[in-house]
DNA sequence: GTGTTTTATGCAATCGATTGCGGGATGGCT
DNA sequence: AGCCATCCCGCAATCGATTGCATAAAACAC
């Protein structure tokens, strides 16, 4: 009836997983094995060495958990993204997870499936967590940032990429989308079009509404009037832009060139043209955002914007590590970051002239 | 000079953090506040209210790794993949995180990046987060399944999916890639080819080798000779299928069809075909695998096997769940489960006679 | 041989939440 | 009034690892 050491009911599978248990083995106390495992000075070398050797016997692994409530870190950085499956957002995901594991962080991944409610969930969860820094980028629909207080409140980094928050304090990194979509819209105006419809997501979303003025100014600059019945803005299936496409189609004139906020509607439109035996660039001109893989493999290939979401990735890694790791805040400073993108044309709006 | 209640440096920014401070706010016990929180029946309604209001007043979230800790429950599965890119992979993750979040799980996904060393890696990583549960598709060149003993010794579940180990005993869900790889070649000898090429990756990987087995036997099946020179095992890369290509087209008689295991391959084998002249479906068929929905914005669309990537994910997150929660193993019996195919026929393969 | 560093190790508190056990308060009953 | 059952609640141990402080042991100087 006496209790053995531990109180576990299932000693056998717990005997080998703890730290006192190494020690027990040894013969030497919990902390000189917690030190010789950190490689702390003030143990010798030869008992540092008997204690690699036993884990090493033994198959113990260090409980994460245990040690990261003693130390009040977790080394675990969170990632709210709309979805994975996009190209964009799998590349930058990929990027960061590198990077994070150069430092010897863990990435935590969440989809918020393009529901505030949801998001504001996991803003909650990766919270109870202890994440050490979160990068987000939002839901389309994202207007309260009021749950990501929690963070600026606990002094958690926080860093928002891509979509970023219009209104709210706080780290962001972004492409150039102004320019991207000035230079993608110049470059159809310079093909000749005239009659450019944009299709775009919701203006609510920063990304939209800045692509948005690139457009109006690069029409500006071309003076074409805007015309405000090409212009659409929901959110970016190819489901919607077909639906899009039937508006735009139903009667003539037809636009001459598409601008699109993605590849996916790009891609649609073009299925949709093929529909009505348009023939691209010929009849109809078409720019894509994003540089998705997928825009290489069409016919005629559709030009697009690249935004180099790798590199975005790694500096939002970098970005993120660097706050974590000066536990100061600079004061009331955020950075906001704008990195490059470039204008990848292609057959899809290939002037005219060369083909005669 | 006297040390406040909390021996925390920073003072101002715990004090909102913990169980305790809720506590000492409403003059009860932190027992009761966890109590209140987890529902327990011993706790008068009214306490309860309180302690909500208190909780929600203050911000308070409570510290998963604590919690965790002392119940020794961490409510998260970890998920190992090669690449979170492929469409395959992506529509698993976001079918199994959906399932889990049903049941208050998390879901801590990495990328191993076709690395067995980092794979090894990382299976330790999530062993020493104490996960629940450990969901993997290995790398293409895992052949060595001892790191995951750490997960069958300390009785966690563990569940294979898409690339399942051969001889190592798991829980296994994969499609039936024989019967896909069979479907597919028998489709395309119906059609009249008789120089089937296939690509596919190395024969180590049971995929692989079962897809294999399927396109040998659809052969057989129409007395036609295997032709090794028809066949190639490597990483299914854009860039390797071209070298492919290289080899097949560089003399006559070309190959009649391919069945290549996945969709990039039969994407890249169009690519080429198109430079050569050669057209699809008249002079060459193709035969894809994933049904990716790249296959459908080429022309001609390329048939290929769906494999219900969502139900796959589905079903591993339910078996995960089901041997987490019941936290018996079922003897040494291990489930091994084959989710069914569908061979999605479209232009690339169509027979000849329907266009003369 | 005594005194003083240096080195290596152990003790015990701690991180924050959970939970078995014990006890006080309340109410109902005889 | 007395007894018991019921209902709430608090005490304190616990999960496993970390770390400040104390101390034993060894090394060194004189």
């Amino acid at each position: 009836m006496i209790p053995a050491d531990n109180g576990s009911v299932n000693m056998s599978r717990q005997s080998q997983h703890r730290l006192k248990d190494i020690a027990r083995e040894l013969g030497v106390s919990t902390s000189t094995v917690s030190r010789a495992l950190s490689n702390h000075p003030h143990v010798s070398e030869e008992t540092k060495e008997r204690v690699k050797q036993a884990v090493e016997k033994a198959g113990y692994q260090l409980n994460a958990m245990a040690s990261s409530l003693r130390k009040s870190k977790s080394n675990i950085i969170g990632l709210i993204v709309p979805r994975i499956s996009m190209y964009f957002q799998s590349a930058v995901i990929t990027a960061i997870q590198n990077e994070l594991q150069k430092c010897d962080y863990n990435l935590m991944i969440f989809q918020s499936n393009e529901s505030p409610a949801l998001e504001k969930q996991l803003v909650n969860v990766l919270h109870a967590l202890r994440v050490e820094g979160l990068i987000v980028s939002t839901t389309l629909y994202t207007e309260d940032f009021s749950p990501f207080d929690v963070f600026s409140k606990a002094n958690v980094p926080l860093v928002f990429y891509d979509r970023v928050p219009k209104g709210y304090s706080a780290h962001k990194i972004k492409g150039d989308d102004y320019q991207g979509a000035y230079k993608s819209t110049l470059h159809l105006l310079e093909q000749g079009c005239r009659r450019i419809a944009h299709i775009s997501g919701p203006l609510s979303c920063s990304l939209y509404s800045e692509r948005y003025a690139g457009y109006q100014d690069a029409l500006k600059k071309h003076k074409v009037a805007l015309d405000e019945s090409l212009v659409f803005f929901h959110e970016l299936t190819h489901e919607n832009a077909l639906k899009t496409c039937q508006v735009l189609f139903a009667e003539e004139p037809y636009p001459d060139a598409f601008f699109t906020s993605n590849d996916t509607t790009a891609i649609a439109v073009m299925e949709y043209a093929n529909k009505l035996k348009l023939s691209i660039p010929e009849d109809l001109k078409l720019a894509g955002y994003s540089n998705d893989p997928r825009v290489q493999i069409v016919h005629p290939a559709i030009t697009s914007v690249e935004q180099f979401p790798y590199e975005m990735g790694e500096h939002a890694a970098r970005l993120i590590m660097d706050l974590v790791r000066q536990n100061v805040r600079p004061g009331r400073s955020f950075i906001s970051l704008t990195t490059p993108i470039e204008l990848i044309k292609r057959e899809s709006s290939k002037a005219l002239s060369l083909t005669c």
